[in-house]
DNA sequence: TGGAGATGGATTTTT
DNA sequence: TCCATCTCCA
């Protein structure tokens, strides 16, 4: 917790300086400065406040002008634009350290947003370390997770069940697939896929379906917006929100009711946004509701006048803008003064983090991008090493270089394997690098890819979960209808459908009158009554809240499910069952700290946690807490007066908002009144609330609502509360934590991933045409000046050293593929880079003996395609003759070059053999397909 | 109903 | 190439 951090942006970062310290003699000024200060500052937290002057000035320590400005500045809406690597994260903490510490702000009252859970845990862990545990009253979370806390308590008011089902993205495509198949839209013309991005559109652009209609004027809109219509239809039948609405609906429910809107203005004092770059206009709306001067402003609201908006500061970087395709706009930074008046600007331009070298590179890249403010971001960390560039044969040759480079700076201990970090485009170019890495034995990890919520056995558990949460949810319900197989297939679930539709009512409730519906057949019948009967018992477990885990491990083992894979002979299924195993072991973790435990290792939770106790609370609360701790004690004690069949309502109800109809149970006792005593221990001044400033609004703020906030720290361990964190925490593992003594891992990801991140060594591959830039984008200069931000935000990751390459064959989709060098390699200056190996090397290399071999392998369209580009005709010979080879023959093959045959298996067309290549390794290679020669 | 074979599509990604 | 989804038939 004393730890310093050169900068607050990344857990990363963090461990780099830890790193830097111990490996690292060369370090540069900028990071010296940094460093000490923070460490002036940080000593601090654990102990008695000094005398406030002091505090102030190790708040502003470290700080140039331009930050001090900003982390100071009251009043008018602030937006910070910041540079890569300019400590706007740094800002972001030091000023709600000095809201809370200086100003005497209640930490309640401020909400701060960040774009990942990942980046609130860190925020929330940074502002702890600078004010104590009296940052566990913030609000710092994500727009979903802080939209989902609003909607539980006020959902009501829509007539949805408080027991909603959030829809991920696989669910989302899952619902318009029927919505589609129901409505006879034709797939060609109608991609459901296409059809649910338009939908994603409208609604992150609040475009409802009413105002939607209007515009419409082509049939193919008109398409689009029938099934919009239907898609949205059938969310509300089924008591779910997809992750559009989430955002879309607490923005309309702000419009629609203005008192609800006071409520929160009058909460929330200060909202800070972090990526403002990245918010799109649905999030936009929902500030301005927050914090804008809205026109309609209710003076009307009976308790009182109108809150003056809050104090507002976001911070961005347009050049860091690389979401566009999801909808973000970086409008709101264009317009940020205009939306909201008297707004300031405040500049951050001093890089911290990289040396000139990556810093003139980087902004070359970028300053081609038209109708960009220019900024001047400078470093006084010196030049620094000039980049280097590789031009690899093949991307295995690639990752050989990248893996050799990494290796040799970790035995000149320049470098531990914790501060490397390896950049791609796409994920599936992580592949080559696993390969090499595996081979070498360099500990890796990647980050991203497939995700453990995501897998299919997870997602069914998972639905499982849902159906039982949420009876109308018809997604999941149908989902696990006939998972494990149990004989209820596409005639029967048709059948069911359709009396639904008739009458009314959803699917799951269809389900129960199986007696009634036409068209059954009776071993169909059977089958699904002794499912709804299976439904029903864990329904009844759930409305005895059983906690999450109990439920989870009864419906995994009575389902069938497990008997199933354990019955498989498919050793995936082998994997699926450690899968669920690990989830049961969540659920459990999650039941245990009294659902606070973050999912999983990596993620720290966002909704839920971000008010509530964390596990540091939990351990370090003196032992009268312990009741926090065994929620089974404390459980029913919690539950409301009102009688309510939904189990997940009760940290909702009884917690954070519930204003009127939450008088119920006093939330003043027990685990609540010993927290919010105990949360201040560290700053010796008695309870939290002493320093609560009475401002304008201070009697709307005090007292009960803030020990509502603190009231989420009860334990709600049912399934609804898992099921909302399962929904919004998107994945258990991430970042690697390099902090053993071994010097950690390689990180590899995509360089969507690495925004927000920062390595002392970065390697960014595949810098070919058709790769970064992506094929699709070499059309459009908008999506070009995307992937060009992309690479802004690559090549500014990178501390000290950055490693460019690429590779001239590359294989993509089976087929050997010739890209051209990147775009943005020509637009770095020539000088910046030292090439280690160049084209002309390599094509002298290739050029004597590959022809011969590579026009052999004319065979499928895909090899044509290939040739064409290396402008070979396309008159070649359209066999392929077997070369007869035994071990010892010395072969060349056109990708892995020279190599020797240690075995060969099989005959004719099977003929295998098995190839030493050397540095590339051992290749197993059928002879009737692999492009080699014999020698 | 469910398995085997055909077909077609294949960025980036958080929540 | 590799995967997920679709179609057809037993």
């Amino acid at each position: 917790m004393s730890s310093a951090s050169a900068s607050e942006e990344t857990g990363s970062s963090e461990r780099s300086v830890r790193s830097r310290r111990s490996a690292d003699s060369s370090r540069d000024d900028g990071a010296r400065h940094r460093q000490s200060s923070d460490d002036a500052l940080f000593p601090e937290a654990g102990r008695p406040a000094r005398d406030k002057k002091q505090r102030k000035q190790d708040l502003l320590a470290g700080l140039n002008p331009q930050q001090r400005q900003a982390v100071l500045h009251t009043g008018a809406p602030v937006l910070v634009v910041a540079g890569a690597g300019s400590g706007k994260t740094r800002v972001l903490t030091r000023r709600i350290a000095y809201l809370v510490g200086e100003r005497k702000v209640h930490p309640g009252s401020i909400l701060a947003i960040t774009f990942t859970n990942k980046a609130a845990a860190e925020m929330r862990d940074r502002v702890q370390e600078l004010i104590g545990n009296r940052a566990k009253l913030m609000w710092v979370s994500t727009f979903h997770s802080a939209c989902v806390r609003i909607l539980r308590s006020e959902i009501g008011r829509f007539n949805m069940a408080r027991t909603f089902s959030i829809y991920d993205d696989a669910d989302a495509k899952r619902l318009m697939q029927l919505v589609c198949r129901d409505l006879s839209l034709d797939p060609k013309r109608f991609p459901p896929r296409a059809v649910l991005n338009w939908v994603s559109n409208c609604k992150n652009e609040l475009v409802d379906t009413d105002s939607a209609s209007s515009k419409v004027s082509t049939p193919l809109e008109e398409g689009y917006l029938a099934a919009y219509k239907e898609y949205q239809q059938r969310l509300i039948a089924a008591n779910a929100l997809d992750f559009d609405d989430l955002i879309m609906t607490t923005v309309h429910l702000m419009q629609a009711f203005p008192e609800v809107r006071e409520q929160y203005r009058r909460r929330f004092r200060h909202v800070l946004v972090d990526e403002y770059q990245d918010t799109n206009i649905a999030q936009y709306e929902l500030i301005r509701q927050l914090c804008g001067h809205v026109e309609d402003s209710p003076a009307q609201v009976e308790d009182g006048p109108a809150a003056a908006p809050a104090e507002l500061m976001v911070v961005g970087d347009s050049d860091q803008s690389i979401y566009a395709f999801r909808g973000a706009t970086i409008r709101n930074i264009l317009d940020f003064e205009s939306d909201f008046p008297g707004a300031e600007t405040i500049l951050l331009e001093q890089n911290y983090r990289s040396t000139q070298n990556v810093l003139d590179a980087a902004n070359a890249v970028i300053s081609r991008n038209q109708g960009r403010t220019e900024k001047r971001l400078w470093s006084d960390a010196g030049a620094g090493d000039k980049l280097v560039g590789y031009v690899a044969d093949s991307e295995h040759d690639e990752a050989q270089f990248v893996a050799g480079e990494i290796d040799a700076l970790v035995d000149q201990g320049k470098i531990k394997y914790g501060d490397v970090a390896v950049f791609y485009r796409t994920n599936a170019q992580s592949r080559a690098f696993e390969e090499v890495f595996v081979r070498v034995g360099l500990p890796y990890k990647v980050v991203g890819g497939v995700r453990f919520y995501e897998r299919r056995e997870i997602r069914d558990a998972i639905a499982y979960l849902r159906a039982i949460a949420n009876r109308s949810d018809d997604v999941s319900v149908r989902r696990i209808l006939n998972v494990p197989k149990r004989g209820i297939g596409d005639r029967a679930e048709a059948a069911v459908e359709a009396y639904a539709a008739e009458h009314r009512i959803s699917f799951g409730d269809a389900l129960r009158h199986v007696d009634e519906i036409a068209g059954l057949a009776t071993r169909s019948a059977k089958q699904i009554a002794s499912f709804t009967a299976f439904m029903d018992k864990c329904e009844r477990l759930v409305a005895d809240n059983a906690p999450a885990d109990e439920v989870l491990t009864t419906v995994l083992q009575d389902s069938g499910y497990l008997a199933e894979l354990h019955a498989s002979t498919d050793p995936q299924d082998e994997t699926r069952l450690e899968n669920l195993v690990e989830l049961v072991a969540v659920a459990r973790e999650f039941v245990a700290a009294g659902g606070t435990t973050p999912l999983g290792s990596g993620g720290e939770g966002g909704g839920l946690s971000s008010l509530s106790t964390e596990p540091i609370l939990a351990t370090e609360l003196p032992p009268t807490v312990e009741t926090v701790q065994a929620p089974q004690d404390t459980e029913p004690q919690h539950r409301g007066p009102r009688v309510d069949p939904a189990p997940a309502d009760s940290l909702f109800a009884e917690g954070l908002f519930a204003l009127e109809e939450n008088s119920g149970p006093s939330t003043s006792s027990g685990p609540v009144g010993v927290g919010s005593e105990s949360v201040d221990a560290g700053s010796g001044s008695g309870s939290i609330l002493d320093e609560v400033q009475v401002g304008p609004e201070a009697d709307q703020l005090t007292g009960a609502e803030f020990e509502l906030g603190a009231g989420a720290a009860q334990p709600d361990v049912s399934l609804g509360a898992f099921l909302e964190r399962v929904a919004l925490v998107a994945d258990a593992d991430q970042i690697p934590d390099s902090d053993g003594e071994s010097g950690g891992m390689v990180t590899l990801m995509t360089l969507h991933t690495a925004k927000g991140l920062e390595f002392d060594t970065v390697f960014l591959g595949g810098l070919e045409d058709g790769i970064f830039p992506h094929q699709r984008a070499l059309g459009e200069r908008a999506e070009l000046e995307e992937e060009r931000r992309l690479a802004y935000v690559g090549l500014t990751r990178a501390r000290k050293r950055l490693y460019l390459s690429r590779a001239i064959v590359r294989s993509a989709w089976g087929a050997p593929q010739h890209n051209p060098p990147s775009r943005f390699l020509a637009e770095i200056p020539v000088d910046l880079i030292d090439w280690r190996r160049t084209e002309g090397a390599v094509t002298s290399w290739r050029s004597s003996s590959a022809t011969s071999y590579e026009r052999e392998r004319a065979k499928d369209e895909a090899t044509a395609r290939w040739r064409n580009t290396v402008g070979f005709g396309s008159s070649l010979p359209k066999k392929k003759e077997i070369p007869s080879l035994q071990a010892g023959d010395r072969v060349l093959h056109s990708v892995f070059g020279m190599g020797s045959v240690i075995a060969t298996s099989g005959a004719g067309e099977n003929a295998k053999a098995d190839v030493d290549f050397g540095s590339s390794g051992v290749k197993r290679l059928s002879l009737r397909h692999a492009p080699l020669e014999k020698l």
